[in-house]
DNA sequence: CCGGTGATGCCCT
DNA sequence: GGGCATCACCGGT
């Protein structure tokens, strides 16, 4: 799938990109010449007239990588000490993104275990702010074209709508109503399966 | 396996 | 100064 043909899918909602990337690619070339893939399993969606996004109450310097163009990473600091990262979608000036909550290593798993000492396969990269630790993303990538290295998104076919499951989302206190958290049935590496 | 809780920094009001 | 799109660890089953 060639670079134009990602960049119309990501103009879409976030709703409908969120579930559209579940199996899709993350390729990161660290700094020292190894390489990580992993396979995107869970994912959620943010837009602007949610309560719970951080682009609700319009654009400031935290959130605007949000407002950017699509294809960008959006990566935010939380609870004094975790990155989480998300794609933006939409156009230019509508501040809306995915939340990358969980994946599936591929390649590379001698770089994820040393930097994720000590964990067990399925705790690598089961949440969003484990998965930007075992990528190495962090604020120095607030703002990254997906399409580039060191870190991209690689499109693969759409997943059938029966290999995936839709839930209320994870983790905030309003906007629980809304069912956009989209995964991978049975996934082992999905944050918190059966919710 | 499960629920409760402390850690910890920064943005926004 | 409040509140976080979380994680790791602890203790009880």
């Amino acid at each position: 799938m060639n670079n134009q043909d990602i960049r119309t899918i990501l103009l879409k909602s976030p709703q409908e990109v969120g579930r559209r990337i579940l199996g899709s690619l993350l390729v990161r070339q660290l700094d020292n010449g190894n390489k990580i893939i992993c396979r995107i399993v869970e994912t959620e969606a943010y837009d602007q007239q949610d309560i719970a996004s951080h682009s609700y109450k319009g654009q400031t310097k935290r959130n605007s990588v949000m407002f950017g163009p699509a294809g960008h990473l959006y990566v935010y600091f939380t609870y004094g000490m975790h990155y989480c990262c998300n794609i933006v979608t939409g156009q230019q000036g509508v501040g809306e993104a995915v939340l990358i909550r969980a994946v599936e290593p591929i390649s590379g798993w001698e770089e994820i275990f040393r930097k994720r000492p000590g964990k067990s396969k399925n705790e690598l990269t089961n949440g969003p702010a484990k998965l930007t630790q075992a990528l190495s993303i962090d604020k120095n990538l607030n703002g990254h074209d997906l399409l580039t290295d060191p870190l991209k998104l690689e499109l693969l076919p759409e997943v059938n709508d029966k290999l995936i499951t839709v839930t209320r989302r994870i983790g905030i206190r309003q906007g629980q109503d809304k069912l956009w958290r989209y995964y991978l049935n049975n996934n082992i590496y999905v944050s918190r399966l059966n919710h």
